[in-house]
DNA sequence: AAGCGGCGATACCTCCCCGGTATCGGACCA
DNA sequence: TGGTCCGATACCGGGGAGGTATCGCCGCTT
């Protein structure tokens, strides 16, 4: 299989569409037709249902999205990766690390130092990004290692070390009647008059129905807790980083969030291993 | 990057030899050359370095062979994976699970038991391969699920779930000196005159150095033991496999051998997921 | 030192296949 | 029943993949 039958058959499994995949793909729409046709012939399988309310995909297409897309990745992977290691003319490439925005801020400081203080250390750039995005910047090459957090993010197909574990906190308003607790319990806050959970992102950039309000980052959250408009349960560790008039109460009964230190299970790199080794010692 | 390329470059690094590589890809010499240089000029990369004295890979080179067998894995199972599904005409392609040939017999055999015994179990085709090749087998689509043991299996870019530990025994001829005991250490048995441990071949066929006689698979070696030529560390769970004349004694301070069951990370098979709930019942 | 053999690169040719334009055919709709 | 939406088909042109022949370089031989 090509990667460009590859690349198409996704495009179009993921559009549903042939003319607007080839719109997509840049190239005009019968070729396309004619290289997926030829894919299902030489593959043996019908991948699409050709419907007259518009294309389906057949269980075999199913499939081949899924592989096919984290096959795809791993070429990306390969060729953004061969493309760094030829760019350090030392064989010591730089290394790039991905973490979520807001988070982490105190020990990835603390990781970046131990690091930088080992012989043979590299440049570390650090790359903060949306929730959920993580892995697949792992996966296909833009980044070597990066700082997850356990349940949150999905560590699967990674290699991974635990670094810190923590309880939760809900955050509310200054002056909301919680706060006077020591503790509270998750039953305490689903039931929050006024103070429903915000709604974060899908992958897609769409949101999942519900009643909170919709937010992008933990500064925006931060905020709606602030005007009285959202509650949020957050790891312990935002706590340095309220601003006046916010309260953390602890969340007995929360998930335990496990801060852990991932990357791809076949790097063989130097830099990525010291820094795996430097953060296991923090 | 196309696949053929991919290919093409791999072909040339694991033989080092632009002859062999094109007469191994069935293509000619001059073609291969040429590809190679297009991707190194669209790669912006120098891959291989061409001296008088063959060719070796530059460190981009390397990574670009580690990372391409890998796409060219992902690639292969995409397609593979396709075929399958396409096969199975009610939506429920069989299950192929693999493991080493000669172990895990009893835990095999109830697994199979208990998935049989659920509800909508489809069938579950057992493949047998040899040491360290299930890893490549899930990973390019052979398979789908697999019984590993750790740490001698590698785990790396999979998901599982421990199924059994168990301690391991030094097997040895009857009437050995020591098979009086009731247990011994690793440095005893490293230190047996003339019962070396024995050695397995590597993924490529061959063996590496050192004293023992080579083995392939576990009869083998038991017959050598038998025969007063070698020694074995194995897990427990061999001791019903023993014919008369071999005996085995608790090693006290060898590595605890885990057994687990192994897919892969992005693995959305029905069929998988109930097969790793049954193992987990176990 | 000249000859020779091994190996990768270059030159040049052919043909396939990829992509483009034009058009068809069927389904749904007013 | 004409319109239109969408995928399939027909046909054409160009680029690129692969083949053969040959070159250029290096190291070995005697």
């Amino acid at each position: 299989m090509e990667t460009r039958e590859l690349r198409y058959f996704v495009a179009v499994a993921e559009e549903l569409h042939f003319g607007r995949a080839a719109q997509r793909l840049g190239i005009a729409q019968p070729p396309l037709s004619r290289a997926i046709q030829q894919l299902e012939r030489r593959l043996g399988a019908a991948l699409l249902e050709r419907g007259s309310r518009g294309v389906t995909l057949t269980d075999a297409g199913s499939v081949l999205l899924r592989e096919g897309q984290a096959a795809l990745d791993a070429i990306d992977a390969a060729e953004r990766r061969t493309r760094r290691a030829a760019l350090a003319p030392t064989g010591r490439p730089g290394v790039v690390l991905v973490t979520k925005a807001g988070a982490t801020g105190e020990l990835l400081a603390k990781l970046l130092d131990a690091y930088a203080a080992e012989p043979g250390a590299v440049a570390v750039d650090v790359v903060l990004c949306g929730i959920g995005e993580q892995e697949r910047l792992l996966r296909d090459g833009r980044a070597d290692v990066a700082l997850l957090h356990r349940p949150f993010d999905s560590t699967a197909g990674l290699d991974t070390e635990d670094l810190h574990a923590e309880g939760q906190v809900v955050v509310l308003p200054a002056g909301h009647p919680l706060t006077g607790r020591t503790h509270v319990r998750m039953s305490d806050v689903a039931a929050l008059p006024g103070l429903p959970m915000p709604r974060w992102p899908n992958l897609d950039g769409t949101f999942p129905d519900g009643a909170g309000p919709p937010v992008h980052n933990h500064t925006q959250l931060l905020q709606l807790v602030a005007l009285g408009r959202a509650s949020a349960i957050l790891p312990e560790s935002v706590r340095p980083q309220l601003r006046n008039g916010l309260v953390a109460v602890p969340v007995a009964d929360a998930p335990t969030v496990t801060t852990v230190i991932a990357w791809p299970p076949h790097s063989r790199s130097r830099a990525v291993a010291a820094l795996v080794r430097a953060a296991t010692r923090l």
